[in-house]
DNA sequence: GTAACTGCAAAGGGTTTGCATATTG
DNA sequence: CAATATGCAAACCCTTTGCAGTTAC
């Protein structure tokens, strides 16, 4: 498969962008640490290799890595957009620790189908979804 | 079943705080038209009936009204929070058109069971989930 | 009476934008 | 060299907070 660097080099091509060093790094950082960062956690990691780095290069390219479908925006309604590789990446939704934060990702073949049979019911066909299921986990809920 | 105003009441009451006119008339308000409300929203519905309420009024009443069981905040990532009447309703997941915007309120057993089973099997209690569909409606695709 | 509530305006946090300068293709 | 990108700081949007005065219980 491509390298996502090449992906990202193409599209710019394509969109008449240009490939700078700062957005070299900036996705060379994301693909290491590939969390579910924020664009302040990623401004962190990024200023680290390069102090230079300006905070709205780094909003700005994440947008650009969106649209160029390497990456999606995650919503774990904590306040800041996260961003997770799509990119090669096989779907999945997340089951998020209210308490802790913890994250994981999960993907059940029976909701993926039912999804799919009651948009096709309501006549419409499914482009996407999001799925995000909040709750307690166990080291949580024994510490009270 | 008890009406929404009652329940508010009552736990205002439970809380130790207070019942005021403003109070009274932003849940009236919300009643009203129950829709996909922001607080901005509200706050201008509001206002039309009485011009002296303060915006920071309705933010913190619809803060009660969550707190009280009344509505649930919904987030359709539109950069605002939106809530609706929670008290009273059975719950539901959202499928919308991502051509024309309409929003089809869905609900299937099939899928709640197995996101319970799902969290139950990594450890989890669950206490809520949002699931959004997203496509294409059958008007939409035949304009084309 | 006194704890809670209000409106206002200011502050807050995350994200975007305007601008002068620097860089890419 | 012309079009894009950059860093900086200011602006932005939605929401929360501090405060002095007001009101419900």
């Amino acid at each position: 498969m491509t390298k996502p660097q090449d992906v990202f080099a193409r599209y710019l091509a394509d969109q008449n962008l240009k490939m700078t060093p700062q957005r070299r790094l900036i996705l060379d950082t994301f693909l290491k640490q590939n969390d579910h960062l924020s664009s302040e956690e990623l401004y962190a990691k990024v200023k680290r290799r390069d102090k230079s780095v300006g905070q709205a290069t780094v909003y700005r390219t994440l947008k650009l890595l969106n649209e160029s479908g390497l990456i999606e925006p995650l919503d774990f309604a904590d306040g800041v957009t996260r961003y997770e590789m799509s990119y090669g990446e096989s779907h999945h939704d997340h089951l998020i620790c209210e308490s802790c934060g913890e994250n994981i990702e999960i993907l059940d073949e029976t909701i993926e189908a039912r999804q799919e049979e009651l948009a096709r019911q309501h006549g419409y066909t499914l482009t996407r979804h999001k799925m995000y299921l909040y709750g307690i986990c166990e080291k949580c809920r024994k510490k009270k």
